[in-house]
DNA sequence: CTGAAAGCGCTTACAG
DNA sequence: CTGAAAGCGCTTACAG
């Protein structure tokens, strides 16, 4: 069934018929009313790979994930899809495997579905080159700073997450936490845990504190498990631990739930924080304490970000969001008994 | 840059060009190196509308999701990934709205994208009706029974929705509990809710316990606050319960937290359990009791099921795949003082 | 192994 | 307002 089946048995020509297909105003009523009975009665759905061949139409924005797992990204991706669709821009989300190339995978997709623009929900930063100048569309990288890529066509919208990690430790500073250990990702893959790692760090110097990171910094994944497991090798490797900070908070909520399990209790034993903070943390017990990273802000900035490149051909921008320390009934204040 | 550039600039004709784009082996190795080489100067991609075009082609497996807040979803949806991917079909997901009509969106998606079979994650049943045959594909939908439709090119997995709630609503009445609440799904709209619940009726008559729906069975959405809200309705309407059977775990986690800003514990004061058995259930302190649903088994079955509808016309089927009651934390032996 | 040509289903000036 | 025709970029028999 083709637009020139239509045309016959509506006795009209083809050309006709796709004005009609298009709401073109030159029909007259009774053509279109024919034409639009016909099409009705077949249930006619034009050919958009013919469509789009002639018109050479792009097709909104792409949003590419890596990872199903990160609820952060499942928030961050709802408000995209939101502000992109108030502006008018159809979006299409594509998920790759953790261990995809992003930027691989993005040339497939542009040069299948030829989209105005392309957001990146994770990333290895190794991946991100200048190759991605060559998919010739603008770009943004969503929670993780792409302004040391230096690629012209890519933005990025993301918190200072060295400044937020330092933030939180000092936070718990303050109440009292010396002994720490810290549950982040792989750091020669994880961009954001290790500006996070070197926030911590940088407060623990100001603090003169030591911090040997081969026994307090743990790297997992990120997911309940990895938080899991983390939380055990922190427990054996340095038990004195006061204040754990995981980077994220589903790591959090695997800690906690670690720490349960060999009988300690949190806060009262154990402090723990997270990182992201989820609508989930709130519901925890305890709730958690946590840096929230503002979803719906980030997604409208970024979205507005991206279509000023697209349309104005805008040049990139790198923004930082302003992050939110939320204090939960995760962390408690704690008297130094040794100082 | 199109083929014909490229042929031009190779010193070959467009056929030529086409046949190592496509690994046709019928070209000699200098034409093809000669060719690879000039694609490779120009980063030439051939367009894909043209492509599809001609070869009027397929492009895996649509996979419509309706909300993005749904976790069981997503634990499904990376399992149906996964057996796609390795039943070399490629998989697309589309994020609907949850006011949007799946089966217009899905004639949308199928008219754009010409997908070899639909998976629809989440549904009204009101949807679902013969249009669907019109798409043209075999269709399936998870965690969810469509039996009852009887649309021929509809086949479904999921658990036995009655049949779990009986039987975690017997095993409450084992440890003793007498004293029910219910957050579930609006009845007019979701079909699990309404099976679910019936279930839990049909062990209170057996029970010879009195059920009044009306303060009991609160509809809520499928959210962490709407189960906090129905939580605080239900201390209202029932302030009696020792047992609340939430739909959803994620509700059953707005609802513990509910309870304990109302200043009561779970399971030393109200019981809470589940449905759907997510990862993070298990993480959750209490620990939650609820009803699994093998994410992965259904989304095994649910492919292969399509797939044998695809390539072999096979009919539509209707599995029910055998839920789990996971015994968690959070409920409680009960000694009723009254009986 | 290669090229010229037809055709996929549509849109859109162009001429009427 | 309408139709005939060109052409979007590719694939694929067909003939050589």
């Amino acid at each position: 069934m083709t637009i020139k089946d239509i045309a016959k048995e509506a006795g009209y020509g083809v050309g006709t018929v796709s004005r009609v297909l298009n709401n073109n105003p030159n029909v007259s009523p009774q053509a279109r009313q024919r034409i639009l009975e016909v099409i009705e009665k077949y249930h006619f759905q034009p050919n958009t790979n013919a469509r789009r061949l002639k018109q050479q139409t792009a097709q909104g924005i792409a949003m590419i994930v890596k990872g199903t797992h990160n609820m952060l990204f499942a928030q961050v991706l709802v408000e995209l899809q939101a502000q992109c669709n108030a502006a008018g821009y159809s979006s299409m989300v594509y998920y790759i495997d953790e261990t995809d190339n992003e930027v691989e995978q993005a040339a497939r997709i542009c040069a299948e579905h030829k989209p105005y623009g392309v957001i990146f929900l994770g990333s290895h930063r190794e991946h991100f080159t200048h190759e991605l100048t060559q998919l010739g569309v603008p770009c943004l990288l969503m929670t993780n700073s792409a302004a040391d890529c230096a690629i012209e066509n890519l933005s990025s919208v993301s918190v200072d997450d060295m400044s937020a990690a330092a933030r939180m430790t000092d936070h718990l500073c303050a109440l009292g936490h010396r002994d720490f250990g810290i549950i982040g990702g792989f750091l020669d893959t994880s961009q954001p845990s290790a500006a996070r790692l070197s926030g911590c760090l940088s407060v623990f110097s100001r603090m003169g504190l030591a911090f040997e990171a081969s026994s307090r910094y743990v790297a997992a994944r990120y997911t309940l498990e990895g938080g899991y497991r983390g939380m055990e090798r922190l427990l054996e490797q340095c038990p004195d631990v006061t204040a754990v900070f995981a980077f994220s908070d589903i790591m959090a909520i695997g800690a906690i739930r670690a720490l349960r399990d060999h009988g300690l209790r949190v806060p009262q034993d154990v402090s723990v924080c997270g990182f992201d903070g989820l609508e989930l943390a709130d519901y925890l017990i305890p709730r958690l304490t946590t840096i929230r990273q503002p979803a719906q802000k980030m997604a409208e900035r970024g979205v507005s970000i991206l279509i000023r490149c697209i349309r104005e051909g805008a040049e990139a921008v790198h923004e930082l969001i302003p992050y939110q320390l939320v204090e939960g009934e995760s962390v408690l204040t704690i008297n130094n008994k040794e100082e």
